[in-house]
DNA sequence: CGTTAGCACTCTCGCAGTGAGAGTGCCAGA
DNA sequence: TCTGGCACTCTCACTGCGAGAGTGCTAACG
């Protein structure tokens, strides 16, 4: 496939009918270009043009009499070349920071917070997931007497989680000796992870000491699973969008595959597939795997603790139509991937 | 409308219709349920038992050649009279309620799992609410610190709830310093509402209690708020339902119902409307008042707080087609409800 | 040589018409 | 009271057609 820089104005026209499409979501015709922008051209000059560039392979024509749409070539050039660096206003970023800062602080509340907010404001699918450690450690206990025999264990983990598990007592202790125990543990394991915990438990004399030592490390490993959870939003903006309104079939697929998440292998698998650990990666149409998100893009923008060997980064990924806007998309996934950074960063980092 | 009792047959006809309906979803033919059913009479006959049943106003006829299906009031019947009370299995409930217990012990985290369950489970749309208390009283408060300008504060309401907030400090304090101070509040404002805490907090001397006073004060408020929010799960089961698979306008526009999450306040005014406060209750098609959830039923089952004068109780709903299964649909319903109740009750109850 | 006007051509989309199929309603007979 | 038979009605899928939209091509123009 040749690769020639593109004339000036066939760039323009290039950027025109990518833009126009993406607004209107209808084949544009060489007529509606020239009147909408005015163009110093009649229709025949830019059908010439159209022609060119459906030659060059960035625009395709759904049959003889219809206008053109941009193809996937044609949205990828637009996203390397034409489109420019694009952020968010300051204003937004500004309350979207607000908002986070106000949400209980662990990263399960910020995740689902940002899919969303994201799946709201842009009309697609959002999907946000959280960093996978391979392991939790122990950052602060407290335990909250309910009743006699019942108290709330709350866990704060240094992977930005908080983790709440009710716990029954094996006989009734006080308020006052449980948050004694609580510091106890507090202290001594600290920055420790569940197996530290749990072989400690089986050398505990104490038989409370040992019962809770070993919950605790059960709390640790189980929500570690958790962890990997990734939140999805937005469905409602997603099958509104034109695409998905002529052909009632693709969005019953699509829900189906959100609501039995399935979703959630298809973004790593995408990942894995294109190599694109290392900074924002956009995937346009036939490039991911699924067959059901043919003619989808994806938005990729990972976040968290990357390359380490100790886990996986989270990510906030957006899905939608190969129409969807790619410079809103881009700006909001890289601003929310670089929020969440920060609020782990801050509120649990090591600078603690 | 007259109302004499049904003659046994004719009964046992009706449940046929309505059960081979809510099954099938396709308009019941009389030569269907004799062969199906191995009724000992002939098409003939079953049709003109349905034709009585038709005029008593228990089925209709979508048009001349289709068969029958059943009315509303023919649900009705069928909820009040043919159907009995049903329970879920035993396995069911416990493996349910083991599940509940294990989930992190919060109103909202139950009311979500509970809405997410219950929506998977019948394939319909399920909402549910937590009780609206008109104030949070404090039960115990601790503030864990993150670094030397930043804790977390955590509130245990009696309501039920567990505020989690980031509390950013004035200035440095120790850990112990912040026990110490959360220990103390713990103390002297257990069972004191955010109007109390706020009055102490103007006559403290102390500057950081006061801050941390005016803060706890303000979550309080801010919680309220935020109790009011209802879990609405199982969109996907919904509109994979027939009903919505042939009409797909319809589909879209419960979706965007859905979405902006207007179903919220369409569950309480039904409630209203039917002055339904006092257990369970089923609207069943044209009774309840939105024009886009026609030809749907409802669900309710309330738990929680009833009457008393200190806020609105939650409820357990469920939205489906008026062809919904009725039994599990209830069953479940209440299930739950008096799973949320005892959740409610045994780990924040009184006798704590 | 690039640009423009004109015109034939192609494809979609909505609409009316048609025939098969399904199920009822009714009537006469057992 | 029940049953078989038959005419009647309504839906649904398919077909064909005409209007509309937009292109591609060609010839003329600056």
């Amino acid at each position: 496939m040749p690769r020639e820089p593109l004339p000036d104005r066939r760039a323009g026209i290039l950027q025109i009918v990518i833009q126009d499409y993406i607004e209107t979501a209808t084949p544009v015709a060489s007529r509606h270009v020239v009147e909408k922008y005015a163009l110093p051209a009649s229709p025949a000059t830019i059908r010439h043009e159209m022609h060119a560039l459906e030659e060059a392979g960035y625009l395709t024509h759904p049959h003889t009499s219809a206008g053109r749409v941009p193809s996937n070539r044609g949205y990828r050039h637009f996203v390397e070349s034409l489109m420019g660096h694009v952020e968010l206003g300051i204003a937004e970023q500004a309350s979207l920071r607000h908002q986070f800062y106000q949400a209980a602080p662990a990263v399960d509340e910020w995740v689902g917070l940002a899919a969303t907010v994201l799946g709201q404001s842009l009309g697609l699918l959002a999907i946000v997931a959280p960093p996978r450690p391979r392991r939790l450690r122990v950052r602060q206990l407290e335990l909250i007497s309910l009743n006699d025999l019942l108290a709330l264990m709350i866990v704060v983990v240094q992977e930005a989680r908080l983790i709440r598990q009710l716990m029954p007592l094996r006989q009734p202790l006080e308020a006052d000796e449980l948050s004694d125990i609580a510091a106890r543990i507090s202290g001594e394991f600290r920055g420790q992870s569940a197996e530290a915990v749990r072989s400690a438990a089986r050398e505990t004399p104490d038989e409370d000491e040992r019962f809770i030592l070993g919950t605790l490390a059960r709390v640790l490993d189980h929500d570690v699973q958790r962890a990997a959870v990734p939140s999805i939003s937005g469905l409602g903006g997603m099958i509104a969008q034109p695409e998905f309104q002529t052909e009632p079939d693709r969005s019953l697929e699509l829900i189906e595959l959100v609501d039995r998440q399935a979703v959630e292998e298809l973004v790593p698998a995408a990942v894995v597939e294109h190599g694109a650990q290392a900074g924002m990666s956009v995937l346009i149409g036939e490039d991911h795997p699924s067959e059901i998100l043919q003619d989808c893009s994806l938005v990729i923008a990972p976040y968290g603790p990357q390359g380490e060997a100790e886990g996986a980064p989270g990510y906030v990924g957006v899905i939608g139509p190969t129409r969807m806007n790619y410079m809103r998309s881009i700006a909001a996934a890289r601003f929310y991937s670089h929020l969440l950074e920060e609020l782990m960063d801050t509120v649990y980092g090591v600078n603690a």
